[in-house]
DNA sequence: ATTTATGCAAATCCTTTGCAAATCT
DNA sequence: AGATTTGCAAAGGATTTGCATAAAT
């Protein structure tokens, strides 16, 4: 996989930091400390987090000083902008994760123990494009949450079922 | 269409109140006068609509008296519970539409005037259940938002690229 | 030197909750 | 009567904003 024309090595021929600084100079903006600690942290593991999340995660880093909590809300906003996250919101808070050199997915969401799970289909987005053109809408992107109860949580509820008739 | 067998005429036997008043008998609850008002209200027209919304457009029909703000939430969520209203996270606050004798249907989102137009696609369906299937997960339902930008703001946009030029 | 970003405190927005009074069954 | 529901006021959680200070260009 070293083929210089592959999508994944032209996509992550920068850093995220160095793609984000990037960014900033085109737009005038600043490198500042505080962005960054956020955009190390964001990326020092693929996952999913919401503001609060990132923020304690940054004051337990040890070394790394935290960062105040607009500033985590004005960072991730220019994140997102820049391309680096993707935003959506689950269940009235706003939930992160990457959306750069990171192959494009979607999720399912357990209402049980409330985990993201990813999963990736081409389908979805031929079917996306198509109903655009449909439309003549132009498609920059879309969401899709499949709603259900995770192989593991569906198994804790055989259990207590289960259970349950046994004490009968 | 006046076959009993189709699924239109099925689920669509009794009107929204009348299966709503159902729900509430089944589950021990009172059909009073404000969830009665609010019902009217929300089969009123097939529409996208949050809580202010509901509130505003039912304090403003004529003869008809008006309902708390904490009120018209817990209805909004019991209606939900019943099955007649989707509720689904849109840019922070919560959208309901009818779930209740209308078709299954997917959304685009205009990113410009932020309208929600309905489509509708069989292979979202499928595709959506055979993921769940490949990954032991109970599918329960799904939300899929197609972002972008709508013919009409397209249009709007071409027009103001062009002044723009007009100028130079 | 100038402009942008930060952190604090306070504000805002949407939604939920405690509780006494009103309304159903 | 007895239980649930309402409306009010107030609380709550997530996110945003105003503004003086700090940091970056």
């Amino acid at each position: 996989m070293t083929d210089d024309f592959s999508l994944g090595a032209v996509e992550t021929a920068l850093s995220p930091l160095e793609r984000f600084e990037e960014y900033l100079q085109t737009k005038g903006k600043r490198i500042t400390q505080p962005r960054r600690r956020i955009v190390e942290e964001v990326f020092r593991q693929h996952d999913h987090f919401d503001a609060d999340q990132l923020m304690a995660s940054i004051a337990k880093s040890p070394g790394i000083e935290k960062v105040s909590r607009p500033t985590v809300y004005r960072a991730l906003e220019v994140l997102v902008e820049a391309g680096l996250l993707r935003k959506m919101g689950l269940g009235g808070r706003a939930v992160y994760e990457h959306d750069y050199g990171y192959p494009q997915h979607d999720h399912m969401h357990c209402q049980a123990c409330n985990q993201l799970i990813e999963f990736h289909s081409d389908d979805i987005q031929r079917i996306r494009d198509a109903v655009g053109r449909q439309h003549q809408f132009r498609v920059t992107g879309h969401l899709l949450i499949i709603n259900g109860v995770c192989r593991d949580c569906m198994r804790k509820q055989q259990r207590q079922r289960g259970d349950r008739l046994d004490r009968i």
